[in-house]
DNA sequence: GCCAACGTTGGC
DNA sequence: GCCAACGTTGGC
């Protein structure tokens, strides 16, 4: 099975792709929306690579590339009262809330903005272009990964 | 900091 | 099951 390609963001200001690269891996975890959970749960793949990135940032877009290492795994954040990702519906028995694993591939050399990923129209059925979408982690199909590689080069 | 768009909650 | 109210996301 060839492997599939995401997109995952996060805040710079939480978790940046320098942490990423320091850390070697992370886990996934803190995504509380179930669209994003289904694709960590049910349609990642280990071996799948993704697009780190940046939202609320200066500025904002991709700075990097990771790959998937391990997935649906349950999140422990839920579970943890003392975490901000607490959420008490989740429990040890009825675990809701699924993250995978992550590990650092790359970080690119410049950040690939919004507002030239806007500027491309092989782009232009990304979610992540579309108005008001903000799913944190979105399928990007093959020909939009390559074509985003090829502006990295 | 503002605010449009979105997802979730909860009263009915 | 509807939908208003609320909290969050994330670009600008």
């Amino acid at each position: 099975m060839n492997p599939q390609y995401w997109l995952m963001k996060s805040e710079p200001s939480v978790y940046s792709i320098d942490d990423l690269k320091k850390d070697k891996k992370t886990l996934w975890s803190g995504v509380r929306n179930y669209q994003a959970r289904n694709y960590m749960m049910n349609e990642m793949k280990e071996g799948d690579l993704a697009f780190f990135y940046h939202s609320n940032a200066e500025p904002s877009g991709i700075a990097g590339l990771m790959k998937i290492t391990k997935v649906a795994l349950v999140d422990k954040t839920a579970l943890d009262k003392k975490s901000e990702y607490h959420d008490p519906k989740s429990t040890i028995e009825k675990p809701i809330w699924f993250c995978t694993e992550v590990q650092f591939v790359s970080k690119y050399n410049k950040i690939l903005a919004l507002t030239d990923l806007k500027t491309h129209s092989e782009l232009k059925d990304m979610p992540l272009l579309q108005k008001g979408s903000r799913l944190s982690v979105q399928k990007v199909s093959p020909s939009e990964f390559k074509f985003i590689e090829n502006l990295i080069k």
